[in-house]
DNA sequence: GAGTGGTCTAGACCACAAT
DNA sequence: TTGTGGTCTAGACCACTCG
């Protein structure tokens, strides 16, 4: 397969420094004449390295290697202390709510919150460090327990409302899945190029097993890595 | 973008129940028909939809709606227990063993230990879960806990094998990316489409700090799912 | 303007599955 | 053999960047 051995080279070439992190490779066009492949062909290549995680493009500009020494740790086990954090990292935390609005609720969703409601709590936000964006956030969250929200409210934590709330969060279940993004999400995490994003779902209950809030987040990856420790036990 | 359209399209379709969860979709000439584009814009639409999450393909047969609620749940809290756990779900766990040998080391490897080493245990094996593969794990050992150690010895669990040399592993750091697969990984987890996969790395370190084993592990999303669950502290 | 990546076309040939 | 998806081509036009 040409396409396949086009990202192999170019992954390789990258692997011998013949080009360099931050750096930027021939254009497609030259590319297609150093392959002897289509531009289409070459174009192929070039998404498998970037979905491989070796490079990015910018349009008008040229297809670049990608610096993961730059890259910023973040706690797959504190991502509810994202605010908390960053700060202590030196970073400035924020977020831009999007929407924040009762809607219809759906059969879909009420499935997920096994109840049967007719409206739902919604909203939308993204999360930056740096005026970097981090994370976009579709959240759900069951009316009977959010009140008169506003705003101001939820810039900073929506866990830290809920709580001021009274309402303790006695279970959290997560889901995550590697998927590429809409082209939504795209533009909300700035992204150029079809790279992969982490996709974790959060299914939070109460005491009385009641779900109080789901949602759906997407990470970028393109300027954080995720991690996790493990102390002693689990070996 | 037509081919975004088309992806959004069939996602809508799905979301709608037009087509069924493990039904197939109209074939590719039928779609470039119905949307008026020509096959290439039809096939990037659906590789949208796949790469979502929505769809898969099987060569020659069709591309067909993927079934969320048959996927098996692994908890990413407790991937080192993937043994015994699997056998507590009724399921055949096995493992087979690609690679296992010395070989010598590289100066990207010996950063990673933070050693000066000539020669490295390398070890390449499929994780199965009633014959389908779960991941695929990359793993290099420091020689100097290995010693003597044959295939019998990690059909199981080289965690266990290196605990029953007397050496307990003190803490594991993991690092999670969402990528899409090489082909040589795609073939290993019998993936047909270029559907994205979690990518783990472990780094597991000794009591004294010094790093015992360094892995990366390409996890098989297509029939399994990868959660988390936090109890009361963490909110 | 010239050069870059982004999208789309209409066709070709191949590899695989089913009958 | 027919129908499916998988790969590739040669060209077109567009959108963006930069001098």
């Amino acid at each position: 397969m040409k396409s396949e051995e086009i990202a192999n080279q170019l992954i390789e070439d990258i692997k011998q420094g013949n080009y360099l992190p931050g750096g930027k490779i021939p254009s497609e066009k030259e590319l297609s004449d150093i392959f002897k492949a289509s531009r289409m062909t070459v174009r192929k290549g070039i998404e498998m390295a970037i979905n491989r995680g070796y490079l990015y493009s910018l349009h008008g500009k040229g297809t670049y290697v990608i610096n993961e020494a730059e890259k910023i740790e973040i706690d797959l086990n504190d991502l509810q202390g994202f605010t908390k954090r960053a700060l202590r990292l030196g970073k400035v935390p924020s977020s831009k709510v999007l929407v924040l609005s009762n809607r219809p609720s759906t059969t879909q969703l009420n499935q997920i919150f096994q109840a049967d409601l007719e409206e739902i709590f919604y909203m939308e936000r993204v999360r930056y460090m740096d005026s970097v964006p981090l994370a976009i956030e579709y959240a759900y969250i069951h009316p009977d327990y959010i009140g008169d929200i506003s705003l101001k409210d939820v810039t900073s934590s929506l866990t830290d409302y809920i709580k001021s709330q009274g309402i303790p969060i006695k279970k959290i279940k997560k889901e995550m899945k590697a998927v590429i993004p809409t082209t939504e999400v795209m533009n909300s995490l700035e992204l150029t190029s079809n790279t992969p994003v982490i996709r974790i779902d959060f299914y939070k209950y109460q005491d009385n097993g009641q779900m109080l809030e789901y949602a759906k987040v997407f990470y970028n990856q393109s300027l954080f890595k995720f991690v996790q420790y493990m102390e002693d036990d689990n070996l």
